[in-house]
DNA sequence: ATAGGGTTAG
């Protein structure tokens, strides 16, 4: 009789079936079946697979008898519900009070939960009971301790677990190659999968997926193209999530469209992690309208969905339609996460609202609960120091429960320059100073700083300690792209074959600049050397090569994409408007903090940056 | 009853 109902229950559970599930439990219930045999058990662990997580939980609590498969039924139930703080401490609180011993099936549940939370000092703890136990020889348990020290960082000591795994398989490879990749230790990730005997989807996901992860996206790519060579077949859509990722960080439009092609091949556009990642992808290449239509076409939109959309806009300076969007998406009956509340804070900055900005933070707090990050406070911080707010935004550095960076306070102090506050800004460059500065750009704010003073002793003060760190800049460089090509351009002359009429064009725009009242702002440049050759520098920065490449190699009237690694220069900013505004052309520029959209002599983020 | 891969900020 039982060996009936479990088989209808184990199908209810696989088929994901938690209507039937429940009947029959009334069923077993009514036959005063529910505390016999296995059947209770089974009964927990379909509630899990079903999301019940409240009914496995009446079950587990109402059982006279728990066993060690109730516990590690329980545990998964937790870990599958996305709960694995509960597990932890659920077990913690009441498993030895049923006078249990832990068994391989818990000791994984339980590094399952570690792996989730990354929480290594309580992984390390059941690691030592399970070496303790008359388990200790098991593989299964071994590879969770694999995949547990790779994901809280310790790669090394998962290799050491992985190395005394007697019969390896393709999991605790997996496992390994996930932890190497994502730590971005590429050759080691790469030598695994090549041991396997047949790699499969799993395995190549794990690789590419978390090389994206540790940033090599261009590897990655190389890798993806690797496997569909080898006729790997994608049956499932993990990897096109993480390799859209990849486009959007490289904001290579071209490629990101590619991938869309196949994405749509393969017949995986309704998987919502693969379209999330599209609109974000199509907003981080800089084109907006193509992620406003990739999000219009989710049919079920989730948080991810919206706050992707609402980012995307906020960035691209579109303020209102944003806010728009986050009172569209409250309608739908959703509730914002943390990521929504950095986009709306952003936007909020951008067109100066600084109440409506303060009460969405209260909001996140006081009405949905959630903790604010630092970068919630930098977004606050922005907010104040854009509309000039200089007294509140020290005021908020001063009280913020965080361990402040350069960054931040940098931010302030450049806040200070731009609304001439000058007193205040010495006083933050003396804080600056005292926190051992490391960014090139804080010197060249610190150096402006005192020498808007006048106070030239510390600017000799900035300009030896500079020297005596010997800061390492890391080189500025641009890119700009045109259809299937994209140049990349550094800083300095050029040594491209079409230099000469780069130069020739960038010396006419510049004569056009100067009729129209232009004068070069030599403050953005550090190094100790005359006006002339500090303007020779800016005339050379990396932003204004590729956008004159792009104009002269572009379709006429097209819009020209630009990327550049770090933040646009001040001078720079005022010569794109110009330029945008003398050829008549729209140009983007993706910098290391937001878009910039240059048209009709203006820039989208207000000269905010 | 236990083990491996994916999306939004920075």
């Amino acid at each position: 009789m039982h060996h009936h109902l479990l088989q209808s229950l184990r199908f209810c559970a696989t088929h994901r079936r938690p209507s039937d599930g429940k009947t029959l439990h009334a069923h077993i219930h009514k036959i005063g079946l529910d505390q016999y045999g296995a059947l209770p058990n089974t009964l927990i662990s379909i509630y899990a697979k079903c999301g019940l997580i409240k009914d496995a939980l009446q079950l587990f609590d109402q059982m006279p008898h728990r066993d060690q498969v109730s516990w590690a039924s329980i545990l998964t139930a937790y870990n599958q519900s996305n709960l694995p703080n509960r597990a932890l401490s659920v077990f913690a609180h009441s498993f030895f009070r049923d006078c249990l011993q832990p068994d391989h099936f818990i000791f994984a549940s339980l590094l399952n939960s570690c792996a989730a939370l990354n929480a290594l000092q309580i992984g390390h703890q059941v690691h030592a009971q399970f070496v303790l136990s008359p388990f200790s020889s098991d593989d299964v348990v071994k590879s969770s301790l694999v995949d547990m020290y790779a994901k809280c960082g310790s790669v090394d000591v998962a290799r050491a677990v992985f190395d005394t795994i007697s019969s390896k398989n393709s999991i605790s490879l997996t496992a390994m190659i996930s932890g190497y990749a994502r730590s971005g230790r590429k050759s080691e990730a790469i030598e695994l999968l090549r041991s396997m005997k047949e790699a499969n989807l799993f395995s190549w996901t794990a690789l590419i997926s978390g090389l994206i992860q540790s940033g090599h996206w261009v590897g990655a790519f190389h890798l993806f193209i690797a496997m569909r060579k080898e006729g790997i077949k994608i049956i499932d859509p993990f990897i096109l999530s993480s390799v859209i990722g990849a486009s959007a960080n490289l904001a290579a439009l071209e490629l990101g469209k590619q991938v869309h092609c196949l994405v749509l091949g393969l017949g995986f556009e309704s998987s919502l992690y693969v379209s999330n990642s599209l609109v974000d992808m199509y907003a981080k290449c800089s084109d907006i309208i193509a992620a406003k239509t990739a999000f219009n076409s989710i049919v079920r939109k989730d948080v991810v969905s919206w706050t992707s959309i609402i980012v995307g806009l906020a960035q691209h300076g579109k303020a209102k339609e944003a806010l728009v969007l986050y009172n569209d998406m409250i309608s739908t009956g959703l509730n914002p996460n943390e990521v929504t509340f950095v986009g709306l804070i952003y936007a909020c900055s951008h067109v100066g609202l600084v109440d409506k900005g303060l009460e969405l933070f209260k909001s996140m707090v006081e009405y949905y609960g959630l903790n604010p990050s630092l970068q919630h406070y930098t977004c606050l911080l922005d907010l104040f120091s854009r509309s000039g707010h200089l007294d509140e935004a020290e005021n908020l550095l001063n009280t913020m429960p965080f361990d402040l960076d350069e960054a931040v306070w940098a931010s302030l102090l450049s806040a200070c320059k731009r609304h001439g506050k000058t007193q205040m800004g010495t006083r933050i460059a003396d804080r600056l100073m005292g926190l051992g500065p490391k960014d090139p750009s804080t010197f060249i704010l610190l150096s402006n700083a005192y020498a808007g003073a006048s106070m030239w002793e510390n600017v000799a003060k900035v300009r030896n300690l500079m020297a005596t760190m010997d800061v390492k800049k890391e080189p500025a460089y641009s890119w700009v792209h045109l259809g299937k090509e994209s140049q990349v351009f550094y800083a300095g002359e050029p040594s491209h074959p079409m230099k000469d009429q780069m130069s020739v064009l960038l010396k006419d725009l510049d004569d056009k600049m100067r009729k129209r009242g232009y004068v070069p702002d030599t403050s953005y440049v550090l190094h100790d050397m005359g006006k002339q050759e500090k303007e020779n520098q800016l005339f050379w920065h990396s932003e204004r090569l590729a956008v004159a490449y792009g104009l002269l190699k572009s379709v006429p009237g097209s819009v020209i994409r630009v990327v550049k690694n770090l933040r646009v220069c001040g001078d720079c900013h005022m010569v794109l408007k110009l330029i945008c505004s003398i050829v008549g052309r729209e140009i983007i520029v993706r910098d290391a903090s937001r878009f910039h959209h240059f048209k009709d002599g203006r820039c989208s983020c207000s000269d905010f940056w």
